[in-house]
DNA sequence: CGAAATGTTCAACAAAAAATGAACAAAGTG
DNA sequence: CACTTTGTTCATTTTTTGTTGAACATTTCG
């Protein structure tokens, strides 16, 4: 409620925005920064979300999308961008701040769910499209004519076809499997 | 040994060496390279590495250098960057022909193998890079002045970097064992 | 309502990654 | 040896991806 209490001042605009924190990120949060960049860049992920990532979860309280901006010193765009991805894989969390109309943002450090969110919106589609596609390849190879039903080939490429999908079978099996496993010990 | 046997005749360069398979992938071919492509992205790998491990997954016999290039029109250099980076991962090896001295190509269908790998060149590189990191945050933070040793933001962070040591920990168990559980059952 | 604050979108630009192909090495072959 | 086959390297080009910033909502406030 002390937030509500000084959330009249008219002053804002003019300055105090700036109040919440230096400009400058401290040597301890560019080493943080530093970390998850690099963590980041191994998934093969924009370096953006890497640092916005890393700022947040370097920070004791939320914070605002401004600071965020003006801290890594990033545009609004990859701010703005960045977030949205962070929050649909359920890594970063709006949170609300009672007197301030703004956004405030958290982040989730629990690596079980960082990694469920992971797998839900990169690894499951993947799996889905692989689903549909290993449809496809039965219906070409059904469509294979009749006559080379019974080569050699066609049986080889039957085969494969079932190969892929033990795949399938065992990634839906194991990875929900893998983040049982990263429960809270 | 009829490999060896037929190895002589001089004509290849002129034009047979087209002789061991159409340049044209088969539909049902289509439907396999379609789906590695796409696994392929899902993994942001390269969708030339994806090609040429679709390639050797659906074909019964070793492929040559040359065959691949054929049948993918692919250029020399992408087939050659490709296949020493699916070798790196264990997803293709390269088998002995009597008779030729080509190089033969052959894709590992084991998953086990091909997560193992995967996470052997993509993902244990990525933890060790992280260790180092966090070794350089201790660094970091202990190199706060002494004075703001005591304050609840020094408290923080100091819990934050521990809760970075229990994400590495937790990978280090984790993956090991989620391989294990990819096992031929 | 009009002005200010707060975010989002998106076209244009920049940076990074992948594909190409010609030059180069290596290893047979005659 | 000269010559061919086989494959790799790497500078260049092409494609893809990420970033920027200005224009555009939307909400709040006086």
């Amino acid at each position: 409620m002390s937030v509500a209490m000084r959330a009249k001042p008219r002053v804002r605009s003019a300055l105090p925005a700036t109040k919440s924190g230096p400009d400058r990120l401290s040597p301890v949060e560019i080493e943080f920064v530093d970390l998850f960049v690099g963590l980041a860049r191994s998934v093969k992920a924009p370096k953006s979300i890497g640092e916005i990532y890393a700022l947040l979860f370097a920070s004791a309280e939320p914070l605002t999308f401004d600071a965020i901006v003006r801290k890594l010193a990033m545009s609004r765009g990859s701010a703005s961008q960045g977030l949205r991805l962070l929050r649909s894989f359920g890594a970063v969390k709006a949170t609300y701040v009672a007197g301030d109309r703004r956004d405030h943002f958290v982040a989730e450090t629990e690596l079980r769910k960082l990694v469920s969110g992971f797998l839900r919106e990169r690894i499951a589609p993947a799996l889905e499209g692989g689903a549909d596609r290993l449809g496809r390849l039965s219906v070409a190879l059904n469509a294979v004519p009749s006559g080379t039903r019974r080569s050699a080939e066609f049986e080889f490429l039957r085969h494969r076809a079932e190969r892929l999908q033990g795949w399938q079978r065992m990634a839906r099996e194991s990875l929900p499997a893998l983040v049982k496993m990263l429960d809270p010990t």
